[in-house]
DNA sequence: ACGGGCGGCGTACGGCGTACGGTCGCGTTG
DNA sequence: CAACGCGACCGTACGCCGTACGCCGCCCGT
């Protein structure tokens, strides 16, 4: 596909299906598609076999109907892709309000973290403008009232909101890229490093990037593989956190 | 293409043309064909037209060459992917010494931006586990040493690059959406919105999500569009080096 | 002079998204 | 109660993609 080209080149069609502005047009007894139930069977789809396995034929196969059939209820796979963006949104726990806001953005993120862990494609798929889904504004306002109160104006609000979810997605992209080369390979993320190591040594010379060399040594034997996903996420999550109360307690004095 | 299942299949191969082991052989004056004339033309393909039009025939055409040509010198759409990502990186300047480890990380960061505005495409093709050519680690090696003398761990100072490039690569993506939007509906950011809006408020009933509402709006008349990426940048990386500053503090304390 | 090897490439295959034009059975209307 | 129109369903086909395979013809070593 020339990918999401005219995904929303039709706002009316495209939010209406997001928000589901449709009767269900139960009409007979046949096999009573409908874009709930595509929906739910592409998720699965990705879930289990990845995003490349996610084909309107395959979609209208898993549903024991024709592959255009699909298109009845959807205009396009762009389209269904976003809609399963917005309805994996709206499977997330919203957050407490328990806690001061560090805790509460804390677990904002683990949450998001989690939701990534689940559906990993994704962080492949979320590549264009975001949803602007019932469940994504939804996520948003609820997310933003974790900060609502800390001293912030609203421009900040929104941009520690990103700057938090945009590091849980790039912790996330890390991990699922070794659990993916895991899938692929059939090997470890240590089996692969070594597999790799010897060429690596033939053309590296030794001595050209001392530092290089070291902290990747260092970094490998530390969490046993060559990269740990989880540790970045933890290390930066709290980085991020510190960084976020410092304007907080400028806020907290200068006010 | 099912992607890069196989773009590690075989390290041997990949490594060899990501390292250019290999006598330049040109052996008569015809088309001259070359790993490097070949990945500079699909650069200029991929800046130019965008990821979706690379395409193998449309590099061969850009050749002046027959499709299957290509394949004689590069074994499949993903290495080339791979050699072209580690050619932009050895584009980049190296990082500077001057200056503390702040000013350092900042002109890494802004170095980093710049090569994702350069080459947008690199946003979405950075999907599979990191090259591991030799620009690759030529980068992180200098990049390494921008954070080395400041009292970190190897493993903390892998991390806080990683923290980083994260950000920038997250800043950049949103940037990049703009773009993108803009270019493929040939509207601006902000006609965009206004033509979503009205049916936006159809659905969402006024009140239900009042912080949503309010600082969606807030945002956008602050940048003049939907969405700032450039302040989303600036903000989460004085966050980012206010966080990295807080452990830099402690380890000089304490160590 | 000649023969092998390799750069170059034409053709073809399987798979993708999806446009288009039917078919058929239901709910509504006279 | 009969006719009908409409919408769910779908078979076929088109134009893309990546790339396997086998063939040419030229250059270079002999």
């Amino acid at each position: 596909m020339a990918s999401e080209r005219k995904a929303t080149a039709d706002p009316a069609r495209s939010l209406a299906i997001l928000w589901r502005t449709r009767e269900p047009t139960s009409r007979s007894a046949g096999p009573g598609l409908s874009v709930d139930r595509i929906v739910r069977t592409a998720i699965d789809i990705a879930d289990t076999e990845g995003l490349d396995a996610l084909t309107m034929r395959r979609v209208g196969e898993a549903l024991g109907v024709g592959t255009m059939s699909v298109y009845t209820y959807v205009p396009g796979k762009a389209e269904l892709v976003a809609v399963m963006i917005d309805t994996a949104y709206g499977e997330m726990p919203r957050p407490t309000v328990e806690g001061d806001w560090r805790i509460r953005l804390e677990r904002v993120a683990r949450d998001n973290l989690a939701l990534y862990q689940r559906h990993r494609w994704m962080l492949r798929a979320e590549t264009t403008r975001p949803v602007l889904g019932p469940h994504l504004v939804a996520k948003y306002d609820s997310e933003l009232n974790t900060v609502a109160d800390i001293g912030l104006t609203d421009v900040e609000m929104d941009a520690v909101l990103t700057l938090v979810l945009g590091h849980v997605r790039s912790s996330a992209r890390a991990e699922s890229e070794v659990v993916d080369l895991e899938r692929e390979t059939g090997m470890t993320d240590g089996q692969w490093w070594q597999s790799h190591a010897p060429w690596l040594e033939t053309f590296l010379t030794a001595g050209t990037y001392p530092t290089a060399a070291r902290v990747g040594t260092a970094a490998g034997q530390e969490h046993g593989a060559a990269f740990g996903p989880e540790y970045a996420f933890e290390f930066g999550l709290q980085r991020v956190l510190d960084g976020i109360s410092v304007v907080v307690a400028e806020r907290a004095t200068a006010g």
